[in-house]
DNA sequence: ACGTTATATGAACATTTGTTCAGATAAAAG
DNA sequence: CTTTTATCTGAACAAATGTTCATATAACGT
């Protein structure tokens, strides 16, 4: 046999995606081989580098453009007026916007080590653009007296850790809905802040 | 050759444990081979075997022995009066803890899914009781009047996740001392509970 | 209908993997 | 010194790894 029937790259390049995006967040990226990958999609595992130069260029595809929908989604939110606001603002958004994609966000934080040194430094520039913006608005709220925090580089990596933790606990169906979910941080973030 | 001289199981079984766990920590557990291991002890591959039944069991055995020390310290060290103190005792012992052991730390968080299910289980109950320690402080102050946290469970991971970035970022030598972040950290943990 | 291009197969490759084991040497015990 | 026990080597194993490539067929453009 050679090419299948029906087979169209607009279809098995993102089928490809997927089942990788699912094996590295179920088992890591080092424990799953490209024929693993290649049963889920149901090809051949040749047949997958006709969409990628190798297994790492997978992995960093994957976390980039995590990444930069992360940064575009946050440049198109709508920022409200104010530190304390904004921060709210900050507040909902990264909790919405991680739990709608627990695998990216999975992997984005324990696959680090596994790219190469270039793929690495480009991956941490963008994670440092996004925890720009919320130290960002941690330095406005110091400025204009709002929030007191004795340094806004650690505050924002605390905040950030303490949102992003909700992935490791939070399911759909469970105790509480998102809003609540939410609610709780914001009171917590809010009062972390707090002069 | 076979028995090397000086060889002992007194001095190699340590050796091997260290190296696993300096390993596993930088490039993960499933893109660490034994002979990686062995190597690293200057030994061959096949004497691993005279300490481990295989390699899943060296990962458990780190896990298990990291979390059994993390809840013995805890129960040894000297707790405070009031749910206040207690807090802050919790804050300090945590981020000292976990900052003399960033690699058992590092294990003990991205190594679960590659545990078996039984394994997986028994470290999951030590966690469930070290975060039990938290918890119950933050309901005594809850009870007390003193916190005012919307629901204890998701206030005990939302602190422990904030605590454990410490590790993310925190490195000797840099800009701030242990007891500077410490106190910073306090400082938003006191607050993020505040009534 | 036909030529071109896109997309897959399936076999092959050199390495590496976890693990086993018989045999050899060192250390400890008598 | 001799025997027993502890510890390691070195070779071996089948299975799995990432990747390449000649080849075949489906889809597309004309």
């Amino acid at each position: 046999m050679a090419r299948t029937q029906g087979s169209h790259s607009d279809i098995t390049g993102p089928r490809i995606q997927a089942a990788a995006l699912k094996l590295f967040a179920q088992h890591g990226y080092a424990a799953v081989s490209m024929r693993q990958i290649a049963k889920e999609v149901g090809v051949q595992a040749g047949a997958l580098y006709n969409y990628t130069p190798d297994k790492q260029s997978m992995l960093f595809r994957l976390m980039k453009t995590h990444m930069v929908d992360l940064l575009t989604a946050w440049e198109e939110s709508e920022s409200p007026e104010g530190p304390l606001e904004q921060l709210r603002h900050f507040t909902r958004f990264h909790i919405r916007f991680h739990r709608e994609r627990p695998e990216e966000v999975f992997i984005a934080y324990m696959e680090l080590r596994n790219l190469s040194p270039e793929n690495f430094a480009e991956i941490e520039a963008l994670r440092g653009q996004y925890e720009n913006a919320l130290e960002t608005i941690l330095k406005a709220g110091v400025e204009a007296g709002q929030f007191h925090v004795p340094d806004t580089k650690i505050a924002t990596l605390a905040v950030i850790a303490m949102l992003t933790g909700v992935n490791t606990w939070y399911r759909a169906g469970g105790r509480l809905s998102l809003d609540e979910v939410e609610a709780i941080y914001w009171d917590m973030v809010r009062k972390s802040v707090a002069p």
